[in-house]
DNA sequence: CAAGAATCCTGAATGC
DNA sequence: TGCATTCAGGATTCTT
């Protein structure tokens, strides 16, 4: 499921391969996407984007902004790839693949195409500057790996919570693009057992856990993502996160690190894991 | 207001 | 082998 490092590494790999012509023709599926309000296909306006030509592309949290450029006038695609979606650029003759909702074909013969079997993922374009300013970008937190994210911003909005650390970075709004895996993952690099409530937090463990989501973000792009079955980049190769992966999907199995059982849990319907020996209590010392 | 549940969806995995 | 059931989860909406 694509979150932050797959994210990145789309819009990396998106940037790179990106038509040089203009959209000349927008196909839709008869398939709606994400359902919601703000979601809904009359709000999609995918045809703003004809006539204009691919330029940059922003990630914010899960989301790319990829703006595109007719003589001076900017519209920008906001993208969500939910939890199945992917974006390929292929030629516009190439097979089409179950499930593609979106094609964007350009003047030099190349098709963007969005494809999502789930639908959990959604399009829409508007102004830049509205997509900034409306949710759910304008709700959602710093960004991990920017300056403005920290022990002290996590701490701040989760030191009085008594909801589990795990579901506290799973909150869009307290820090951006973080999902299942990393949240799992950055608890058990910080030792911190993942359904601790945050007010029982110490303080110290606050910062040790920024320091580790990072770390383990930065890494995962390294690695271009994480596949465990449908994310795909644009020119359909795997991540290779997953073989770092520690606990995530390893209930039953044993830790890499002291040998263990790991622990699976299920919280707010969400599943994760952890090692009963290294994560029932924070460390005392801890040694970056 | 916060926390939890229900909702959307398909395909892989499991059960009988 | 085949058919029904279960599970996976991001973001939103509804309920308690």
């Amino acid at each position: 499921m694509p979150e932050l490092p797959e994210v990145e590494t789309v819009r990396r790999e998106l940037m790179r391969r990106r038509p040089r012509g203009a959209v000349a023709a927008v196909w839709r599926s008869a398939h709606a996407l994400r359902t919601g309000e703000q979601w809904h296909r009359r709000h999609e306006h995918l045809d703003r984007l004809l006539g204009a030509t691919p330029g940059r592309i922003e990630r914010r949290g899960k989301y790319l902004l990829w703006t595109f450029v007719e003589d001076h006038r900017p519209w920008t695609l906001l993208l969500h790839l939910g939890m199945t979606g992917r974006c390929e650029i292929v030629h516009p003759d190439a097979k089409l693949a179950v499930h593609t909702h979106v094609r964007l074909t350009t003047t030099d013969a190349r098709e963007i195409r969005f494809v999502d079997a789930r639908r959990f993922g959604g399009v829409r374009v508007d102004q830049r500057e509205r997509l900034y300013a409306r949710p759910p970008l304008s709700e959602m937190g710093p960004e991990p790996l920017g300056r403005d994210f920290s022990g002290a911003h996590l701490a701040e909005r989760g030191a009085r919570s008594r909801r589990p650390l795990r579901d506290i970075l799973l909150d869009q709004r307290v820090v951006a693009g973080v999902g299942n895996i990393y949240a799992v993952e950055a608890c058990f690099a910080a030792r911190l057992h993942p359904l601790l409530p945050g007010a029982r937090l110490a303080s110290s463990a606050w910062e040790r856990l920024a320091v580790c989501l990072r770390e383990i973000l930065s890494c995962a792009i390294a690695n271009k993502g994480t596949t465990l079955r449908d994310y795909r980049r644009p020119g359909g190769e795997t991540g290779e996160h997953a073989a770092a992966l520690r606990v995530y999907g390893r209930a039953g199995e044993h830790c890499h690190s002291c040998g263990a059982q790991l622990v699976g849990f299920v919280s707010s319907g969400r599943s994760g894991a952890y090692c009963p020996r290294e994560q029932n209590r924070p460390r005392t010392r801890w040694v970056a």
